[in-house]
DNA sequence: TTCATAATTTTGTTATTACAAAAATCATGA
DNA sequence: TCATGATTTTTGTAATAACAAAATTATGAA
């Protein structure tokens, strides 16, 4: 971790809840997040370990745990690396995401304050100007603060937590085709349509909406993914 | 672990794929998905570990795994028990379970062979068998068996390894109070259901069937633990 | 050059140890 | 009897070291 823009502190930090093994962790799964790491990167533990400037014993901990959540991926015994993207574990995860996010979408539906509607409103032009800019890690930042400042209406931990970890699973493993998968203002049309279907109460159309953006999204990342396969 | 039904062998047997934190995890499970322990059970890492006859190390990891995926609660810095039963966690979990097993089930349907019917079957006798004998930590085992058995028929991986941590989630803080929840012939109905409708080559019926289940299921569920809550 | 094999380095795992902090126990006083 | 504070024990964490196994590089022959 180098100091460029990231919020997380230096090391071993103040407040971290005290861990190192969390600390770890959530470096990690920021970096994933952010495209850091091309797919195929390796990440041994000791490798890690030095670069958090902590010792093996968190590195292991956090690195496993991301195997076990599938955000890693084991290619050997002794060998995991940020995985390849996958078209089989794309059409999988999306499935789970059309079952669990719409159900958190209907869930919470009908608790949307005007406040959320405004941050929602927020959010989307930061979207928009983002891509605009090219500033395509903002981009996948704020549409998922999108995503989850709806999902989190419903007040459902389990499930909050469970959707996430789908993010992750797939998250990593497509930034570095994210140029050509946002061509097109990716999104725009449905996150309106959501907004629209919250003020008018309608769970169900706010569902569709949701449905019809992971929908999108998916058919836009498979498209990319097979060329991106086919040029190489 | 006493030798007693349990498919696992000894400490650090043969070939369990190596690591000693994965026997630990694995172990654990087991014993939480039979009901082993009670809720509000505590598991020192140092108690683990001599029980389970490894290091700290791997019994650290396997408990913090567990922690992890909510099949254990932390409810101190220093202290880690089995979950007490939580009706709005249990909630959360089945409508998870709806939308995910559901999934699992309409996509398999198709691919059931007459084995896995007949697998299917024999499961459910043995399920009826544990029940009128009071074997309720087989019947359990089995049910899951029985379900498992229909969502692996999607060859979803993923899709698997999240419903599973569903499960466990909820499994083991509900076992203590399984005897008044299988008062009646617990799921026999909606197994057969579906059955037939896997028969019938009608996905649609297999998961309906599947759902009437878990339904029931989270019915009985709640109602035994409102009644024990309401007692105590 | 290519492929198999040997030598070397890297790497994951785990037991151990030290330490600080939390939990449990005990003592004391009202 | 109960609360409160002090003491003792237990506990989680993380660094380290040792080891075996895997990954890598070097080497050699075809």
């Amino acid at each position: 971790m180098n100091e460029n823009t990231t919020e997380e502190e230096s090391p071993a930090s103040e407040l971290h809840s005290g861990r190192l093994s969390d600390f770890a962790y959530s470096s990690i799964k920021e970096q994933l997040t952010r495209g850091v790491y091309k797919p195929g990167h390796k990440l041994p533990i000791r490798s890690v370990a030095e670069m958090l400037k902590v010792g093996a014993t968190p590195a292991r901990e956090a690195i496993n745990r991301l195997v076990f959540e599938g955000a890693l991926v084991m290619v050997g015994p002794k060998t995991v690396i940020v995985p390849h993207l996958d078209l089989s574990a794309l059409y999988e995860v999306t499935q789970m995401r059309l079952a669990l996010e719409g159900l958190a979408t209907e869930k919470g539906a009908l608790r949307a304050t005007n406040d959320v509607l405004d941050k929602l409103l927020v959010i989307q032009e930061k979207i928009t100007l983002s891509l605009e800019e090219k500033r395509y890690g903002d981009a996948l930042h704020d549409n998922k603060e999108f995503h989850f400042t709806i999902y989190r209406l419903c007040e459902m931990p389990h499930l909050l937590s469970t959707i996430e970890a789908l993010w992750l699973r797939i998250g990593a493993s497509f930034h570095d085709l994210y140029p050509e998968f946002a061509e097109a203002k990716y999104g725009v049309h449905n996150h309106l349509a959501a907004i629209e279907a919250l003020v008018d109460k309608d769970p169900s159309a706010v569902r569709a909406a949701m449905e019809n953006d992971i929908r999108d999204g998916y058919r836009r990342l498979k498209k990319a993914a097979q060329e991106r396969l086919k040029r190489q």
